[in-house]
DNA sequence: ATCATATAGTTTGACATCGAACGAAATGGA
DNA sequence: TCCATTTCGTTCGATGTCAAACTATATGAT
């Protein structure tokens, strides 16, 4: 097989798995939340609150204007607070609220049947060895995004 | 680190590589079509012709709904030709016309650049080992869809 | 100080995708 | 044969995402 054509499987590969799990995770979650809210939340609590719109972005290489819409979605569903950045004028940084805190636990809870199940039946080892070499194609990738 | 969230970062990762791949991929393909325009077109190319939009649909693990959108998306640009299926009246089956096959060939050629660039600069063999264990979880979150 | 440039977040319009509901055709018992 | 069930493709409404244009603020050079 020309390279190419295996590299064009491997794109299609991660593409399939991306919108089977991310289909799987929405399905999972408490009140029919998106995966990228999901996503937002729990990045707030693993790496820390208080962050910009344009770091969570960035954390998850989507578009200023996505970040947008995907925080006045959690705004309104009273998950987080945007307040003013006293550091610059221009800016937010973004908090969890208490009801945020208890999605987040819930929907752990609601997840953790299906984790299991993932567990019990996949090689976890031999999918987090791929991780390093998943990690530098996005950093190229990333790069390569003039 | 708990392997939940290993796998999570896990799966985060794929979604960010899907996202750069894909914005890389309609960023270099001649006349702004979509990745999905071209995967479908290069599928019937490598696959063969003469498919049903469900077996397509399946391939790439989309809706129903979402390949009657591509599909006629492409037959308006005048890639493809729906037909009948002769052997089922509910069915349809997909050609490709001479205009298809040409936008195929200028669209690897537009691509070649960024390929060569991409195997350059990778490790493209240690992305393509991976490329079992990938299938591997894309058949099992397959399965796994009630 | 001033002004050009860069950056933060928003708005707008377009589009891919999804889930649900639908009509038409196939299929498999009773 | 007849009817229930399944499958095929489509339509509809909703939503997540993007690119481009915009406002406001910050920054840096002169």
């Amino acid at each position: 097989m020309k390279p190419d054509l295996a590299l064009f499987e491997f794109f299609r590969e991660i593409a399939i798995i991306q919108q089977l799990s991310s289909t799987l995770l929405s399905q999972n979650l408490p009140g029919g939340l998106h995966s990228s809210h999901f996503g937002v939340i729990s990045h707030l609590i693993n790496v820390g609150e208080g962050r910009t719109p344009a770091a969570i972005a960035s954390a998850f290489q989507v578009t200023k204007a996505t970040m947008t819409n995907t925080l006045t979605k959690l705004s309104a569903a009273g998950y987080i607070k945007l307040e003013p950045n006293p550091e610059d004028g221009r800016s937010k940084l973004v908090y969890l609220t208490e009801a945020g805190r208890q999605f987040h636990g819930n929907a752990i809870g609601s997840l953790g049947p299906m984790m299991a199940k993932l567990q019990a039946d996949l090689d976890v080892s031999a999918l987090l060895a791929m991780l390093p070499k998943l990690q530098e194609l996005r950093r190229y990738l990333d790069a390569a995004r003039d």
